[in-house]
DNA sequence: CTAGACCTCGGACTAAAGTCAGAGGATGGC
DNA sequence: GCCATCCTCTGACTTTAGTCCGAGGTCTAG
């Protein structure tokens, strides 16, 4: 309990502190989400159902809010060359420099906030910023096992292929691996998860039948903007749920001796080296573990 | 620049993940500055006046708040016994199930926030939290030079006395103690400041003239809820760059042995030990540190 | 007893935020 | 080529949030 005060006491905090922030730095006589919004859209521009979908708004808000930019002279919105459906929002010369505004306003206010600490104060707090950052990342994390086929489990896949492409000192071929077939990884033989943080997929794993009541791990992948996080843990650990769930009472994987943080991972974990079982080209590690029974 | 860079992506991914909290949370189908205001109110009520205070509301708009949430049974607002033109606030038993409520939620949330962490990744960011939080406050609190006679001033001393009292074996008895009059801790002869977090006084310290060329160091107290956080450090830095503007090339103070804690903040800052230079009846250890010229 | 200060209240606004429904252009699969 | 689907836009609203200001009750110092 003594735990959930101290979430709470530090939401109160930090929302009260950051959040008054917010309202007087990003105000610029204008409205709040417009200033956002430039902020959102950055110097690269970005499509207008994304904004919607990372911003969380209503369609005819967010149109009439970018109308409102327009006529300000701050944007331009333009139909995308392959789909005319689709309108991608860039920022003019104006909003650009309006966005740099933005911009030093919310560094001044990260000096205003370091300013009064002294040397030592000034690491701590950002350590644990860090750390509060990155736990709160790693706790937002949702878990779906969605069909190996659906386009964000191959964009996952795809971006594991080519991570051990790039590792492996001998490239990496997924058809020369031991097969995962589509087939295998769906229920009731096996598994597929993807890993999101705010919708964006950031991991994947599987599980396929290897033998009568064992499981085996296979594609666990991690982008690499959401590593040293914990995320392999929280994955590693939902596939053995799963496991658990699917019959398996004993679950085993295979790895390359390129991949050191996995075998760390694993070992963390519960798992134990063993002699290997299959003869799988990359694999120069096997792993396996007992599952406690529900 | 990494530090600046730190702090804004701290803010943003906070107010995201728990601003959008809440929203969520703390919406059942109520304006959430209604919902705020219950929440604020608490269990015990408060005075209408600092409900406007602590929320930084106007007057008309507070007013018509309450209304409304008297209107929907939630509360009652009384004239104060002493000063009928104050008026408290109370939650009505209905009130305070909505409290309750909102209330669940909120630990709900923080539940929510933790599960999916494992126990170390859990105590890790509690930590972190408490680390942010409290250097927060720190970083928020202010510090001011009200003069010596003002309520607030007053209220310090008044603590810091009562403190004294409290802890030193012989008991605290602010005439026997070497003077420091009203008129003294006023420029060009001495100085007062009063240090505070949200509007609230947490802390004070004063200066006087002990000689030539020299500053005394007196009233130094922090607030029990704020200790630990580092805000005797900023007092004293405060104190000794004023003493500086001030004319003064030296700074002196006296403690006392049941202050440990003081004495090792003098320390840790640059104070050294030094022999008696006055009978103050309460001081067994005597300090001084040379100041940096600007 | 009175003037001035304090506190709260309600009226009259304005601006911002957000919702809903439907129009209409663009695309892709058949 | 046709139809279902996707994406964006506009118009017409409602609800919240927040500001300004003067009225009027209450207290305190002189």
């Amino acid at each position: 309990m003594a735990a959930i005060r101290t979430v709470r006491s530090f939401n109160r905090a930090v929302t009260q502190r950051i959040g008054l922030f917010t309202d007087r730095f990003l105000d610029r006589d204008r409205p709040l989400a417009e200033a956002r919004l430039i902020f959102e859209i950055g110097s690269d521009g970005v499509d207008v159902r994304e904004l919607r979908a990372r911003l969380d708004l209503d369609s005819g808000y967010l149109s009439r809010l970018l109308r409102s930019l327009e006529r300000q002279g701050l944007v331009e919105v333009v139909p995308l060359a392959q789909d005319r459906r689709i309108r991608r929002v860039r920022l003019t010369p104006g909003g650009d420099r309006e966005r740099q505004e933005l911009d030093r306003r919310s560094d001044e206010f990260a000096r205003i906030l370091l300013d009064p600490l002294a040397e030592d104060e000034r690491r701590r707090i950002l350590d644990a910023m860090r750390e509060v950052e990155r736990l709160l990342s790693l706790s937002a994390a949702v878990i779906e096992w969605p069909d190996p086929t659906s386009a964000d489990g191959r964009w996952c896949v795809e971006q594991y292929c080519s991570e051990l492409a790039e590792r492996f000192e001998m490239g990496f071929d997924l058809g020369r691996s031991i097969s995962a077939d589509v087939e295998e990884l769906r229920p009731p033989r096996g598994a597929f998860l993807v890993a999101r943080l705010d919708g964006r997929p950031i991991g994947c794993g599987a599980l396929k039948t290897a033998g009568p009541q064992v499981g085996s791990i296979k594609r666990m992948w991690v982008a690499r903007s959401a590593r040293g996080f914990g995320l392999g843990r929280r994955i590693l650990a939902a596939l053995e749920m799963r496991a658990t769930d699917l019959g398996f009472s004993r679950v085993c994987l295979e790895t390359n001796r390129f991949l050191g943080e996995a075998q760390k991972l694993y070992r963390r974990n519960g798992f134990t080296e063993v002699a290997a079982f299959n003869d799988d080209p990359y694999a120069d590690h096997w792993f396996e573990k007992t599952l406690r029974q529900k």
